[in-house]
Parts: structure tokens; C-alpha cells; sequence
DNA sequence: CGGTATCCTCGGTGATACTG
DNA sequence: CAGTATCACCGAGGATACCG
């Protein structure tokens, strides 16, 4: 039997979960898609277990993969909100997905 | 505006991440799916930057979590099958999903 | 053929303190 | 409020050699 191998370099398999990949990136598409509009600090309120250096670090890999708008306010004091984009958006069916499945294995494992 | 959040120690959505993260794992479920059934002979030249190591590390933990089959033939020389048991082809329409967002975005990138 | 056994590297993550 | 700046750690992943 012949068997199907897709070798390149760069996978797309692989290529998507860099992109949404690492501790954090799951859940903050998740939250963003939960809300719509969130700023800095309820996003940091949401992931109770992260340093500022990791969230700022986070959402700035998800703005410069176009997954997530950053809106700056320049007010006193300052406001940053962040939504998801367009593309962002596409990925969350997929999040749905993957979160359900989550869900039946947890339940599984009772 | 009321904020929905979701602190729970284990997000679904974290707990599937960890499940199929790490760097092969999206590959190899991808690739069983293909060919249904590969031998690890197979699977490492399919991945072809893996190490023994790491592919027998790999599939062990996707076997730990009920996603891959494993089938040992107890002759000589010794013969090794996986394929994706039924929680792992439940995944599948997940990475289909993933793996064309990800051609997409390769796509967008040109 | 299908793995193990060691040793080692490196970068993703964390702790803490400070700032416009 | 929304970040920066440093320094430190540790474990996922890699290199290499060997085994039943």
C-alpha cells in the first residue's frame, strides 16, 4: 500500500499550531471571542496565572499575526482594548471544536 | 458591560491543547489519518526531522491519552502498526478545519 | 526493525521591580 | 492603567550511541 506523505518544510498542520499555540493563546482567542472587547487588565483578570511580561508578550505575537486588533485610547489614564479580527474569527469554529472535545474527555475521565 | 469568565483551574480548551500540542503531534494524527494505519518505520520518515526518541516519546504519550492504537506483531523482525483509535479520528475534523486555515494564511503570506 | 539510555542545549516561561 | 526591563529556571526537545 502506498502511502501518503506530505514532507514540506512547512506544514500547514504545523504552520496553524504555531500560530495559536503556546500556554495562553487558546484561551485568549477564547475569552475575546466570548466577549467581543477586552481590556488589558480583564484579560489579566481572566488568566489569573499570568505575568503582565506573558500577556503583553502574548497579544502582541497574536496582533502581529493579524488574530487580534489592539485599540489604544491615548487618555488619562490609558485604555487598550483588544477584540479579535476577521481572521481571528475564522478560528473560532475551530476553538468550539476543540473546546466540546475537551469537554468529552474531561467528562471521560470521571 | 458583564464579562464572562471562565477561571476554572482546567479549561477545556487548555486541556485539548496540551493533549495535541507539543512540535509533532498535529503531524502524526494528521498523517494516521491519511494512511490509516503506519508503521514507525513509516512515521519517522514521514517526519523526517524526528528523532528515535522523540517519536517513541510521542506516540507513547498519544497512546497514554487513547488517541493512537498501537499493535505489536510478535515476530522477527519485530513489526509495530498505529492508527488513530476512535477519540483520535474525533480530532480529525478539527485538523482538516486547522489545516486549511493554515494553507489560507500560507497563502495570504505570498 | 523498533526501539532505549545518557547527556546536553536552549528558549519559552516565570519572578520581581520599575515607569509614562 | 497598561505596560517594560532584567534576571533566572526548567523541561521540552535534540545528539549520539547502543540494544533485543
Amino acid at each position: 500500500m502506498k502511502k501518503f506523505i506530505s514532507n514540506e518544510p512547512s506544514c500547514p498542520v504545523d504552520y496553524a499550531f504555531k500560530r495559536i499555540g503556546g500556554k495562553y493563546k487558546g484561551r485568549i482567542l477564547w475569552y475575546l471571542h466570548m466577549n467581543s472587547v477586552m481590556r488589558y487588565g480583564e484579560l489579566r483578570k481572566a488568566l489569573s496565572d499570568i505575568t503582565p511580561k506573558m500577556l503583553t508578550q502574548t497579544v502582541r505575537e497574536l496582533e502581529d499575526d493579524a488574530l487580534v486588533h489592539r485599540k489604544v485610547y491615548h487618555e488619562v489614564p490609558p485604555k487598550v482594548e483588544y477584540s479579535l479580527t476577521e481572521t481571528g474569527n475564522e478560528l473560532i469554529p475551530f476553538i468550539t471544536y476543540l473546546k466540546q472535545w475537551g469537554e468529552k474527555q474531561i467528562e471521560k475521565e470521571r
